[in-house]
This record gives structure tokens, sequence and C-alpha cells, in this order.
DNA sequence: ACATTTTGTATTGTATACAAAAACTTTTAT
DNA sequence: ATAAAAGTTTTTGTATACAATACAAAATGT
């Protein structure tokens, strides 16, 4: 999909993702100003390209007030109760209606949890929750849980590098709930599991 | 806070609320193509602004690949679905932490729903279920709620112009399990009050 | 010393011009 | 007549200039 390096994007999808990445990996601190004017010489852009990556910063929550956000505990809590409503919800779907090649793809998510590196990790944990959420079926749910990955990211980020226990596990039953049909379950299990990253994250900023 | 017909707005301001409030009263047709010029010339303004306000639009998903949406069916069941889980939650919410106040301003929305005008219904009706919403006390949720008005809008003008039997009764049960505090049932009946919009909808568009 | 106005500076908002790309037409070859 | 190619027009993307606004600092009066 988004794979292929494609060097024929327009200057402010380019600058977009720039941006972006910066502000995810914390090259840009929190709190930071963005000056369209400063970020354009950066760049080697006009600030015509570099406002409306602001502006897309902004939809997402990145950005609040030409500033890169600073998340608060409320923001964490808040995502998080988000994330189980529709990943909940998209679990039971799942339960009902996830094909025999995506359940092998989520089984796959969790042999590489276990085995896997660092970086592997963290990229099929990922997988794990978008094939899920994908079961929803819901382009417009899909939609919402996109916007809120970039926020989310930047959690997961701990999470996966401060190696949450049971985190795989979680995964695993999740997975075997899925494939048992049990929807219920499959609920309940998503939304204790992201209690439990929530809780996680929350132990570790204090 | 803008309650004040303020005029110190923004050019791109201005024409956003335009062209959105043209796009919900069929003014602009929908699968319209938006000419970034042309609207330029119609509102005097330079193509920037206009740029911004489709942008805008887009995200809002009002305007899809440069033309006004054409709501499809499904694009009704998926909208619904969401409000669904996130006004259920609202619900459940509002049962557990509604102010006296708002309990009363709830109270008030029933009542002008029976006795009102046509205009003063379909204001009341919004206003019931932002007050709802916003007892969800997460404002991600709520800004997620309020993305989706400008669609939720062009479908509430059938539902209540066409005076859906029942819908004020509904509100009524609801607000009474909020009243005591019934948390499960006023979530139940918020989802059943919901689906029952849909099927209307549905009905009508057939 | 404190509040208030004035001035200057930084930053954003808007208009305009031009280049690149996309969408349409017409022409040409099969 | 149809499909490909070339050309034409429309539309979008980007750069730049200037105007309006917001912000901070200095100056003035109390």
């Amino acid at each position: 999909m988004q794979g292929s390096p494609n060097k024929a994007r327009t200057a402010h999808q380019q600058s977009y993702e720039a941006l972006r990445d910066m502000i995810l990996n914390g090259t840009i601190a929190q709190g930071t100003k963005l000056v369209e004017e400063k970020l354009a010489a950066e760049f080697n852009l006009s600030r015509t390209p570099i406002r409306e990556s602001i502006r897309k910063l902004e939809q997402e929550g990145l950005v609040v007030n030409k500033r890169v956000v600073k998340l608060s505990e409320s923001d964490l809590r808040n995502t998080f109760e988000l994330r189980k409503l529709l990943e909940g919800h998209a679990a039971r779907s799942a339960a009902i209606y996830l094909s025999e090649k995506d359940l092998l793809r989520l089984e796959r998510c969790v042999e590489v949890g276990r085995s896997g590196t660092l970086n592997e990790i963290m990229e099929v944990n990922k997988e794990f929750h978008e094939i899920i959420m994908h079961a929803s079926n819901n382009p417009l749910m899909i939609d919402v849980f996109d916007r809120m990955q970039s926020v989310i990211y930047l959690f997961r980020h701990t999470v996966v590098y401060y190696h949450r226990p049971f985190l795989i596990d979680e995964h695993q039953r999740i997975f075997e709930a899925i494939r048992a049909h049990d929807s219920d379950t499959a609920e309940q299990l998503m939304k204790e599991h992201l209690q439990a990253d929530l809780d996680f994250c929350l132990h570790l900023i204090r």
C-alpha cells in the first residue's frame, strides 16, 4: 500500500509525513511552536505546503494551536477509553466474521510477538490491532482509529519498549477467543487488554 | 463563547461555514465538483482561503476527492453504528454523572419536543443528544461526535421532517433512565433509539 | 513603582502569478 | 470505427509578496 517509497508525492504530503515522524520520534519536542516560515526554510519549500501539513497535523491531534501537543494523563485516559469502545466492538465483529486468512495473520502476529526483535514486536503489535479493527468492516470507525494512530504510537512505544508483562499472552487469548467465535469473550478480553496497557502507561509516566 | 455574531472571523472560516451550509441544505448538490477558482470568484476571495475550506470539509467527510459526497445506504449504517457506540457509552455516563442543571435541560428538550414548532423540535433534538454526549466527559469522543454532526444533520432533517413516530417518547424514556441513574437501561434505550432512527431513515430512502 | 498606551517585531492570513499535472479534444494511424 | 498520440484547456500545486493581526517591549503618564 504505502510501502512503495514513491517519490511522486506532492510537497505537502512529504512535509506532512516528515513533520509527523519528527514529532513521533521526539526530534521536535512536545510544546514546540511550529512556525511556518522556519519549517519552510528547513524543508526548502514555501509556506504554502507547510501550512497544509500543519493543518492536517492539527486535525490528527498532534498539533494544537500551532504547538506540538503535550500529552497529558487525561489524554491518555481519553484515548484508551475510545479505543476500548472501538476495538472492543471490532473484536466482537472479528469473532463472528474474520476470514481464515486473517486468522492465520493474527496467529503469526502472536508468534512473532514471542520470538521477534523489538522492532518486529512493535510492528506485529500494530498489525494485530489493525487486523481486528478492520474486521469491524466499518470504514468510518477504521478512519477514527487511523486518526488516533499517531497519538497511540507515542504511547505504544513505551509499552513495548519497557516490556510490559503478559502483553503477548493477552494477544494469544484474544486470538483464541476470536478463533473460537466467542464474541463476548473476545470483546471482554480486548477491553481488559487495553485497560492493562493504559494502567501500565499510567504507571510509567508518574 | 461563540454566540457573539462576531464579524472578525477570517475569510476561510466564513467560506467554510458558507460552503458547509450550502452543502447541507442542498444548494450545492451531492456529487458536485468543487473547483477552487469558481468558488473563489463566487465568494469574492482568492483561492487560498477556499482551499482551506475544502480541505476542512474533506476532513469532515462532506467532500471526497473534490466532490460533494453522495451519501449511500452503507454510509448511513456506518454512521449510526458508530453513533450507537459513542452515544450508548455517553448515556451510561450520563446516568451516573449528569448534573441537576443538565437534567433539567434534558427535561426541557423533551417538553419542547412535544409542543414546539418543527424548527424548535429539530433544535432540541440536537440539544438532547449533545447534552448526553457531553456527559461522556471525554473530549476526544465529543470531537469525533462533532465531526459527524454535518453528516448526521443531513439525515436528521428527514427524520424530524417526516415525523418519525415515538421519537419523543423514546427521548422521554431515555431521560427517565438517566434521572433514575439506571445506566444499563440508559445505554440500552439509547442504542434502540438510534437503531429506530436508522431503520426509519433506511425505510425512507428506498 | 504601576498601569496604560505606543511602537516595533514576529507571525499568520490573503492575493496573485506561474508551473505542473490532470482532464478533455482533436487528430492520426490502423 | 477505434485506439493511440498529440495537443489544448482546465485545474491544482507551489512560490512569493504584501496586508492584517497578535505579541512583546518600550515609553509615557499617573
